[in-house]
DNA sequence: CTAATGTCTCTAGCAACTATAGCTTCAAGG
DNA sequence: CCTTGAAGCTATAGTTGCTAGAGACATTAG
């Protein structure tokens, strides 16, 4: 059996991140020793690893919960985990786009940066001024006016 | 003069976020009408869309902050601002290698799920057994236990 | 002039934790 | 056996960057 202490640090998750995911009932309520700590067994690890792991990828707490109820009863058809595991994917692809784009304005910026003063600074002249972007990069307009 | 709802549609920032900005600081006060509210000049268009800018860019309102400081002593070195841009890019060449690596593994996922029960659905047991990780992909474990 | 839209303040909520305070329990050393 | 220090407990509040709602006042189009 193991306290919470030793849990977390198996997991790799802190230990007032246990007991959060227990308030919000992403894990069962643990049993309690005779002074009221909670203790775990091997089937508490491997549901916090699954979660960790999940975090990790970037699935939201919803998702996985979404991921754990599939799993406690594992006779449905799969499509459903399937569904769960595309959609993130299409997100974390979002997400790589936007960052690849972010990255090479960055550098830019950086690059031409030659240690002036302030009043030539393209960092912050790129900041302040839209036109300087690179051509069609245009900063999630669409998604910030909807 | 803008009201609050024009300069929002000009600079691509709702109403209530550009409120947020002014109640922590990193807008003015806004000068007011005879009816109490909100006027921008350009100015303030100017300042908004740096931060928008900034904000579309990554950079936390803590960095914008600082940058904003920057930009108000222009007659100081460029350093500083430097600094930030090049921090910033780190934090996103970071976040990149991490989100390449989920990706593959989200692959990996969504393929090896060929619709049969969750039973033999390797989308969970990826999730819930690490050592079925791809080659070295290592989940953060280090960031994660500081 | 009225109706619709816009703006005002204030409070509360979101995700996903993290930190603090003030206690109790446990394991190990002397 | 006792003490001391680490680890555990509950409960509450804070974090970041907004977003949403209520209820009242201002402005503008027809």
């Amino acid at each position: 059996m193991l306290t919470i202490g030793k849990l977390g640090a198996q997991a790799g998750v802190k230990v007032p991140t246990i007991r959060y995911y227990e308030q919000i009932g992403l894990l069962p309520e643990a049993g309690r020793s005779a002074g009221n700590q909670r203790l775990y067994g091997r089937k508490a690890l491997e549901r916090l690893a699954f979660i960790r792991h999940a975090r990790d990828l970037g699935f939201t707490l919803e998702a996985i919960r979404d991921l754990l109820s599939l799993s406690d009863n594992p006779e449905q058809p799969c499509v459903a985990a399937d569904a769960i595991a595309r959609a993130q994917l299409a997100e974390v692809e979002r997400r790589l786009a936007r960052l690849t784009a972010l990255k090479a304005e960055l550098e830019r910026m950086v690059v031409q940066c030659a240690g002036g003063k302030i009043a030539d600074c393209r960092v912050i002249e790129v900041l302040g001024d839209h036109s300087l972007c690179s051509t069609d990069h245009r900063h999630l307009e669409s998604e910030a006016s909807p």
